[in-house]
DNA sequence: GTGGTCTAGACCACG
DNA sequence: GTGGTCTAGACCACA
């Protein structure tokens, strides 16, 4: 499910969590789904339970999982998350923009790329 | 001129590094001229010669910069940039993309956004 | 295993990635295998631990290494290394043999000297 | 007839150095022939003439030129070439031949690449 | 004066 | 225990 890179330098936990949002936005987990446990997690991608764990804490921070203590982690809301993210993502969007235009990359082919993931009920 | 945060995790080394992209990028240091000097940056930001000689070194891996030894470190044009740079943005805007959709940013606000920072010539 | 010359002029950290590339192209560190870590390798080499990164770094630019922070920096394969290394090394090799005809090797000596290193299997 | 990179990294007395010694090499300034005046070849280049200076120092090292007081400096025959200088070539073209063979190219086409330059009368 | 290299020693994130 | 980062301070090649 999720596709790990040990040697790509990126840390393993942020490869983890990477992969879970990935899953939550996709659709692939849907709100109010319940996350694999730390332990299944942990066997199926063969690296340490701490790591899943701390993968786990870092998304729930963000307001993409939450966790009920003795049941499990949960994919949350999209309403849920994390004021904070959104902001940083407009921001990135921002920055990255600004290069590519810089870059030499058009208006044109910005908005065609823009288009190109819009979906349907938007 | 360039802002840090000491406390923020981010290596200082890419603080710098992200600082001197962007005033290269708005067209601060325009194509050609000079950076600020590694002892003169260093002592302008406080922190040690070697880290500010860092970031440099990873700027010029991607382009935004050259260095002639005993010469200084000069901005690059925007065509000397690195290709695996320009992919590497389009790829993170195809993420940040998925992921504002996903937390209910419409078609619309994105291509407002997209247009608030058009330049004139495009 | 890696021998130094102090007093050469080349950059120590140079010496130390010339002498791993040479290891990992004679199959003494086969793809795959653990190099020997930076401060192992700092220590007998008796020199300090952040020049033997360097080299380090400047080895996985090149592609014949790769590293996981935490676990150590490994060979990697043949097909890893930056096609950039071998057009530098055609663009060197005919440079030489350039400048040994003008001094008087004949086609004949180029020859059987690049059949003294011929593998069997090529 | 000397391309000179400023931007390269490459000092620029060995930049010149390789010119001068390419010229050398095809023939484009026949053995016996002068070779520019120190201060010619600096203005004609838009450089220091200390840089020039140190250029042929190094050549006459090597024994691609020789210098006459008060007449200037000349292109050397090949016997005069240093020993040191056809070894150290001979060396790096084995450690070539050898990394290429590691990178997969094969004895057919190292030898196709060594034809290439052939040249008639060896 | 500039960048390039090197040392000695320190702290931190990661797994 | 590993590599990654940072500091403080030094010397050298280059132009």
């Amino acid at each position: 499910m999720i596709q790990l890179n040990l040697r790509s330098g990126q840390p393993i936990y942020e490869q983890v969590r990477d992969g879970l949002r990935k899953l939550i936005i996709t659709g692939g987990i849907p709100a109010g789904d319940r996350l694999p446990s730390v332990r299944t997690l942990a066997g199926s991608l063969a690296i340490n339970p701490n790591t899943i764990q701390k993968a786990y804490e870092v998304l729930e921070q963000e307001g993409y999982a939450y966790t009920i203590p003795g049941k499990g982690s949960f994919a949350a809301l999209p309403t849920d998350v994390n004021a904070e993210r959104r902001e940083e993502l407009l921001r990135k969007l921002d920055g990255i923009l600004q290069e590519l235009r810089f870059l030499g990359v058009t208006q044109a082919e910005l908005e065609a790329r823009i288009r190109k993931g819009e979906r349907p009920n938007d």
